[in-house]
RNA sequence: GGUCCCGUAGUUCAACGGAUAGAAUAGAAGUUUCCUAAACUUUAGAUACAGGUUCGAUUCCUGUCGGGACCA
């Protein structure tokens, strides 16, 4: 249990005993003590004076006094003031905590609880190759997946690949007309790109042929509607709906292309899925909801036969649910493929990472599942995340801004394997070792960087931020680690002599110790708020706090023996929740660099 | 027209309604006979505006101004 819960827990009991006042422990604030007063955590004793008619004062008093009295083990001391409660934590609680878990894998990690999540992530285009709003997602989505599996969660990874339809076509028809039979092999191109060029290229000639008619004297709604290459497009669209061989092999043959550059991205970004649906296979479902919806008198018919749903009471309005032709739309295949995700797996959360623009969407997928009282409708959660800027704005594929996903992680290991070379750390190493170190630093830089912020929250993507690898970054927090390992290889393991608990703690001794005992109570919040930035900002300021420890005490020098064990497990310790902590985001930690 | 999100140092980000609003970068000044200076120390700098709720508001409510997304 954490410190702070022992401690909710132990003045609930306390206001009980003193008061016969219930309050339960949840609603207990504890704080961490500000570093200019005296105190480790501090208890907010405002919400309840008003109602014990006490003042502020002789409560902290009467209740620092009980649990210096009844919890020797927690509380070695107590100052009052206004109406904060300041409490000392028993140094023996710091050592003992150390000494059990300063070399312990698990650290902060909870046990299996039974429960399946489901994270949906990535769900990319086949038209075009993945950017840097995917990776976003995908590094989110991976993270929270490894923070749900650190809680005790069973995960399935799932995505869903947006296969089919006219941006698909696109590529296809431009292919046909001007790719001369290439492939991505002869051409010496990842698959993705290569598909992606073609895509562009169509743009480019609808452009070209929308001017033409327009020159011709064509108004523009009909040039846009009649340019050849538009129409061929969505002619295609047609053969592949009826399952036109031609059509179809091309179709295969080229999202196996985008495939191919997919999974060399995916592999080198180290991601995975467990499960992969395809739309082509899942754009069909949802016509049963839409039938069980009008029986429950869910949904309503209109004359010309199209179906919708009322949602004005919920303060959203009306919403199709199918076309009057039959055919479904996007929220009726989600309606769908929800349904066919719980039958497979059953879970009890279904946590969607997409962007904000689809917050509406997805309140109405939610919504609906719900009226259709669906066993899982409120296990559906939606991990909306802010799109990624550029300083000059938003990313714009027609200005050619879009910041390619490839390129990106290129120049993040380049900027990598430069500083390192600057300052000739590692010149023993082997050019593996080498490959390695500069994708473990670069990739997770990268990471990090993409963590770091809030999920909901936009952010900006500055270039010349992002290769920086000073500060809140994760080479930062990854030379921490290094530094640490390279201690051990010089002064050796830890021994496994007990910690004397009365010896006392320097104030960098223990602000380590405190922040280690909370990585637990971290990974539970980023877990319950699926927000993996806690996880960058604690081991940001665990490194930060090391590396003033580090610079001020010696520990292969220290003051006596006991000490120099003292400052082993803390290094240790911390060295494993760096490690631990950075694994949840993703992100590897070196040896040396 | 309707719904939703966001405005914090020059910049990028923090702060369950809690103490003197924290970091990082950029700026200024320092630290290397000693465990990795990709580090450490010191310094200066911010809550868009106007009201309200209360012991206390960056946080909650109302309005204004600015930015963004979505629905039709």
């Amino acid at each position: 249990m954490s410190i702070t819960t022992s401690l909710k827990q132990a003045a609930s009991i306390a206001l009980e005993a003193l008061y016969q006042y219930q309050l339960p422990a949840e609603n207990i604030l504890i704080n961490q003590t500000k570093p200019e007063f005296k105190g480790d955590y501090t208890i907010v004793l405002f919400s309840f004076v008003k109602e014990l008619k006490k003042s502020p004062d002789q409560l902290g008093q009467e209740l620092g006094d009980w649990l210096m009295a009844n919890e020797p083990g927690l509380v070695s001391g107590f100052n009052i003031i206004k109406g904060f409660l300041n409490l000392n934590i028993a140094d023996s609680y710091w050592t003992g905590f150390l000494q059990q878990e300063h070399a312990n894998p698990q650290i902060g990690r909870q046990v299996a609880n039974g429960q399946k999540v489901m994270i949906e992530y990535a769900s990319p285009n086949t038209n075009k190759p993945l950017h840097l709003g995917h990776l976003r997602n995908i590094f989110l989505g991976w993270s929270v997946a490894e923070i749900f599996r650190a809680c005790g969660y069973e995960v399935v990874k799932t995505c869903i690949v947006n296969d089919r339809g006219i941006h698909i076509c696109k590529s296809m028809i431009t292919w046909q007309l001007f790719g001369k039979n290439a492939t991505p092999q002869d051409t010496n191109t990842k698959g993705d790109h290569f598909v992606g060029e073609y895509y562009v290229k169509f743009n480019d000639e609808y452009k070209r042929q929308v001017q033409e008619l327009l020159d011709a004297g064509s108004a523009k709604n009909i040039a846009e509607k009649e340019a050849p290459i538009m129409k061929a497009a969505q002619q295609m669209l047609l053969g592949w709906e009826s399952g036109k061989p031609e059509v179809m092999a091309l179709w295969r043959e080229m999202n196996e292309w985008v495939y191919e550059g997919f999974d060399t991205t995916y592999k080198r970004i180290g991601t995975d899925f467990d499960k992969v649906y395809y739309e082509s296979n899942t754009y069909l479902l949802g016509r049963e909801a839409v039938k069980v919806g009008l029986e429950k008198g869910v949904f309503f018919k209109k004359e010309d036969g199209s179906v919708w749903i009322d949602l004005t009471a919920d303060g959203l309005d009306e919403k199709l649910v199918m076309r009057k032709d039959g055919t479904s739309v996007y929220i009726t295949q989600d309606i769908g493929l929800a349904m066919q995700k719980y039958e497979q797996y059953g879970m009890n959360k279904s946590i969607y990472v997409i962007g904000d623009e689809q917050n509406y969407h997805m309140k109405v997928l939610q919504l609906i599942c719900k009226k259709l009282h669906l066993a899982y409708a409120d296990g559906i959660y939606h991990l909306s995340y802010g799109m990624v800027e550029l300083p000059t704005g938003r990313m714009k594929s027609r200005e050619g801004t879009v910041v390619d996903a490839d390129d990106i992680v290129d120049e993040m290991e380049k900027v990598a394997q430069q500083k390192t070379e600057e300052l000739g750390k590692v010149k023993d190493f082997t050019g593996d070792e080498l490959t390695q170190l500069y994708t473990t630093l670069g990739l997770g830089a990268l990471k990090f960087y993409l963590l770091r912020v809030e999920p909901k929250k936009k952010m900006v993507f500055n270039p010349e931020e992002s290769i920086d690898f000073h500060g809140f970054t994760a080479p930062f927090v990854q030379y921490t680690h290094a530094r640490i390992k390279s201690v051990f290889r010089k002064v050796g393991e830890t021994t496994s002599e007990a910690l004397n608990p009365n010896s006392g703690l320097l104030k960098l001794e223990r602000d380590l110790i405190v922040l280690l005992e909370q990585y637990g109570s971290v990974i539970e919040q980023a877990c319950s708020e699926m927000n993996p930035s806690l996880l960058a900002l604690y081991v940001f300021n665990l490194a930060k706090t090391f590396n003033s420890f580090f610079a001020e005490h010696s520990i292969a020098n220290a003051e006596t023996e006991e000490k120099k064990q003292l400052r082993l497990m803390i290094s240790q310790a911390t060295a494993g929740v760096i490690a631990s902590g950075m694994q949840l985001m993703g992100i590897t930690v070196p040896e040396r660099m």
